[in-house]
DNA sequence: CGGTTTTGACCCGCGC
DNA sequence: GCGCGGGTCAAAACCG
């Protein structure tokens, strides 16, 4: 059912306005907060990551350090970079160009939706994304990347998807 | 047939 | 010490 492979017919329109929240303490040289006209209520979700238990925000609300992030393979890690991304859309999956697999879903507390955790089907790539939707806005859809990716998007020829390519290298840095 | 999703169980850190 | 909440794994099911 969730077979939704090339979702952006209008970048202007189906998916719009991206809110990048950087919550760890990395800070990101490059601010790509492009916010548009259409985003006015639930936009900047800055104050939902930082608070917690604010309700709706459930996203950020566990650390690098104390959740089961880098249990098991991550021994030494430098730093993590995570950010979040909230898209007002209708579709779950975010086709970013990249190869996810879904290797888990869990129920959050204050949510009525699942979570969802996906990875990236590369190897040596062991980039992880998570995807939430607000109980609050169904239209709104949390996305949360952890990590950077190392290697060129499989799929081509899309602005939509250089974009994203662009503002993810941005955040690398 | 291969890759991916699904779903339950397990594990781990933290709070009480 | 136990319970809760969250994150991951793994085996089976499913789809192209």
């Amino acid at each position: 059912m969730d077979k939704y492979e090339f979702l952006y017919p209008n970048p202007s329109t189906s998916t719009s306005t991206n809110s990048p929240v950087h919550s760890n303490d990395q800070y990101l040289p490059c601010s790509f907060q492009h916010q548009h006209q259409h985003q006015h209520q639930s936009s900047t979700s800055i104050s939902h990551l930082d608070n917690k238990g604010a309700g709706a925000g459930a996203v950020e609300a566990m650390d690098l350090k104390s959740g089961g992030t880098n249990k098991r393979l991550n021994k030494g890690s430098c730093r993590k970079h995570r950010y979040a991304f909230q898209t007002r859309t209708q579709v779950d999956i975010l086709d970013d160009g990249y190869r996810w697999r879904k290797y888990g879903q869990k129920a959050v507390k204050n949510n009525k939706f699942p979570r969802s955790y996906y990875r990236c089907t590369h190897q040596g790539c062991s980039v992880k994304k998570q995807v939430q939707r607000l109980s609050k806005d169904e239209d709104v859809v949390v996305t949360t990347y952890e990590g950077i990716h190392s290697h060129p998007i499989d799929k081509s020829t899309d602005n939509f998807e250089h974009i994203l390519t662009q503002m993810q290298i941005y955040a690398a840095f």
